[in-house]
DNA sequence: AGCACGCCGACT
DNA sequence: GTCGGCGTGCTC
């Protein structure tokens, strides 16, 4: 981090470090002894200020002044904060350091591994540290922080776990995971259970439990009860606990997160408390869980009195103790993608983990994401999955209502919801909850002229109208969100509109009325409840959008997937793999076939993934999507970086782009949004696209940093994002 | 990011 | 003649 600008500046000063530092140092009074310069990285945005400055160290701060700490110290005309990185003998700046402001805490918040990492993944994301520690690290809460030094150290130096011998530990221990036994000395409860359908999923708990760090990309079958996927990475976290070592899961919601917490109690893991703390602990770190939470959350990790640390993505940093299992769940949700610069993924924190930690890594999800297959298929870790009879047992019949399997329905098979989907629904609620998917919410999401049939648009800015809640309501712009409440159609002027898609909240109204008596629960960001956790075992039919399905404790008898054809309709790269991943979550709350479990997907949607999802093999649909993409070369086959911004200053910081050979530049190319008819030709943004190969990766992402850096030096007009292999892309 | 220095237009 | 625009450069 200093390296680069340091051995240049030696030279050039060709000044004796001694010397320099007994010149600066008589002014200021007494500086520490021992390593008086702190190299301190400064929190400010500007990429070209990501490197470390030096300070000197006043002999008041020496204690203080750790490696880790928060300080404060000058920088040009005003104070600033920044973080203590190192302490050196002597500094690589030529001129003259001044020294540090004040250390605002002595608490090393900042651990050097997870200084690595930060620093690894800024580099891959082109973004600044700082960028990276602002997730990383979170606001500092004075009492709490207060509470937490009053507070003895109660964590003894090994924890109780580690009193195995590690040799004998694995035959001991790999008896212990095949029979169950809670281990007497802390209360964890060992157990494979929720592994033995999976090839290779005993021995990786026998790995943890041994001390060791293997790889795993696991693809999680449905299950209830002590099969769910939460209880297998909850006995993967005591599998580490037992091997003497830390555990983080990060998971893309706080529902999940809950689920998690739960499985960690049954196997022995409970809440850390600030009051009492023995045994393994876990804490959550959820960003909206509010600052005192999460700060008290972090430095009871940080200290190690919190072994196991679960929460969502930013806690994919989080400083846990001797780290030896690093889990991302469900990696291909999107929650897990940060949504400010650098726009950075959870899932390659937590891979990058596996590497600054050493600690091992598991990748799980019901799906597999096309990133997951990619490390499989690099030999990074072992594809832990269940074998087709096991699938079979534990899944529900899935079938696809296309309008060729429907054809002997006659007219009838073009309805949304034709009579099959009926029976289904029918038989279903017999037998129990049944859920209904809908890709959109809302009442009638799109909405067009009665007339000429084509999309009615807003008329200032010409995004879509849809109608949002109940019959009759007014339709309004869902990008500007203007209210169109004397539509014309601007094509042929008529005044009357129709529906064009069907949204949740209209599913909801029609299957009601179709069956008088039975409860109809809505779920959703927008629905009146907003997202239900769960749904009693009682018949009813619930009505959920992508994302909201609540959880059902014996399994749905049955699912209905709306609109299938929506679902892979986007001009997205990855449509298929985001529609098999919101199927299979859904088709996962279903009870298996052998208990009656049925899915049917309604809606011609795109061949591949409704294969994959009717014969349950995502990991097939994974290495085929992955085998496209290198064809196509697009990501994660290659590495691409999108430069989007105004049309000028996207092509200034092209222009200055020293790129690895064989990278490519593909356009510009004018991008839309909500905004674009309101802004002038100078304002439209436009987005390049840059691409290299996998071997050229580091290349590429240091190429783009490095314009940005001079992009922000000579403080260029207009507006330019860098994102790193973006999930949209053209 | 802030704040300096520095070189060209309309004003007391 | 100056006050002040924001184009480069620097901050340990």
């Amino acid at each position: 981090m200093t390296d680069e600008a340091g051995g240049e500046q030696l030279t050039l000063a060709g000044m004796p470090a001694g010397r320099r530092r007994r010149q600066t140092s008589h002014a200021e009074g007494a500086v520490a002894a021992d390593r008086p310069v702190a190299q301190v990285y400064i929190d400010l945005p500007p990429l070209h200020l990501d490197h470390t400055f030096e300070y000197l160290v006043p002999a008041s701060m020496d204690t203080a002044a750790q490696r880790g700490t928060r300080v404060k110290a000058r920088f040009g005309a005003q104070d600033v904060d920044g973080v203590l990185v190192a302490r050196t003998e002597e500094a690589a700046y030529a001129g003259r350091l001044v020294p540090l402001r004040r250390v605002v805490s002595p608490v090393p918040v900042l651990t050097p591994v997870v200084l690595r990492l930060a620093r690894l993944i800024a580099d891959r994301y082109a973004g600044s540290l700082v960028d990276v520690l602002r997730l990383a690290i979170p606001p500092r809460h004075a009492r709490v922080e207060a509470e937490h030094a009053a507070r003895p150290t109660v964590s003894s130096s090994v924890s109780p776990e580690a009193a195995l011998p590690t040799d004998t530990a694995t035959e001991v221990v790999a008896d212990a995971v095949a029979r169950d036994f809670p281990t007497a000395t802390t209360g964890v409860t060992l157990s494979s259970a929720a592994w033995t359908d999976y090839r290779g999923g005993t021995a990786f708990l026998q790995h943890l439990v041994a001390g060791r760090s293997p790889h795993a990309v696991w693809t999680a079958l449905p299950g209830a009860g002590t099969d769910r996927w939460a209880y297998a990475i909850a006995q993967a976290v005591a599998a580490t606990a037992v091997s003497g070592r830390g555990a983080l899961v990060v998971l893309p919601s706080a529902r999940d997160v809950d689920e998690i917490a739960g499985a960690l109690v049954d196997v022995g893991i409970g809440p850390w408390e600030p009051s009492e703390s023995s045994g393994t602990r876990y804490v959550r770190l959820v960003a909206d869980d509010g600052p005192a939470p999460r700060y008290r959350a972090f430095l009871a990790a940080l200290r190690g009195d919190a072994r196991v640390v679960i929460g969502t993505r930013s806690a994919a940093f989080a400083p846990v103790r001797d780290l030896g299992l690093a889990v991302c769940w469900d990696d291909r949700d999107e929650l897990h993608q940060e949504p400010r610069a650098p726009y950075l993924h959870a899932r390659e924190v937590v891979v990058g983990r596996g590497d600054v930690d050493g600690c091992a890594v598991l990748l799980g999800s019901v799906t597999r994401s096309t990133a997951a297959q990619q490390l499989v298929e690099q030999g990074w870790g072992h594809a832990v999955e269940a074998d087709r009879g096991t699938v079979r047992r534990r899944t529900p019949r899935v079938r696809a209502l296309t309008s060729i399997e429907l054809a002997r329905e006659g007219p009838a098979a073009a309805a949304r919801l034709p009579g099959e989907v009926w029976r289904v629904l029918r038989s279903g609620l017999e037998r129990g909850p049944v859920l209904v998917q809908v890709p959109r919410a809302g009442y009638v999401p799109v909405v067009a002229c009665s007339r000429c049939r084509s999309v009615a648009r807003c008329v200032t800015c010409h995004g879509p109208l849809g109608v949002r809640h109940h019959q009759g309501g007014t339709p309004e712009c869902t990008w500007c969100g203007r209210l169109a409440s004397s539509w014309r159609c601007g094509v042929c002027g008529a005044g009357t509109l129709r529906a064009v898609t069907v949204g949740s909240e209209r599913t909801a109204e029609e299957l009601g009325r179709a069956f008088p008596g039975v409860p109809v629960r809505l779920s959703g960001a927008g629905a009146p409840s907003g997202v239900l956790a769960e749904v009693p075992d009682r018949p009813a039919l619930v009505v959920a959008t992508i994302g909201a399905e609540p959880r059902c404790p014996g399994g749905y008898s049955a699912a209905a997937l709306l609109d299938a054809a929506t679902s892979t309709s986007r001009p997205s790269l990855q449509v298929g793999e985001q529609a098999l991943h919101r199927w299979l979550a859904a088709a996962s709350l279903v009870r298996p076939a052998h208990a009656g479990g049925v899915v049917v997907l309604v809606g011609d949607a795109a061949p591949g993934p409704t294969q994959a999802l009717v014969r349950w093999d995502p990991a097939g649909f994974a290495a085929r999507e992955l085998a496209e993409r290198r064809e196509l070369r697009l990501p994660p086959a290659v590495r691409v970086a999108a430069i989007t911004g105004t049309r000028d200053a996207v092509e200034a910081v092209v222009a200055r782009l020293d790129l690895p050979g064989g990278a490519e530049v593909l356009g510009p190319v004018a991008v839309d949004g909500p905004t674009t008819l309101e802004l002038s030709p100078l304002e439209q943004e436009v987005r390049t696209v840059v691409r290299a190969q996998l071997v050229d990766a580091d290349a590429l992402s240091r190429a783009v940093k490095a314009s940005m850096a001079t992009r922000s030096a000579r403080r260029e007009s207009g507006t330019v994002r860098v994102q790193i292999d973006p999930t949209e892309l053209m």
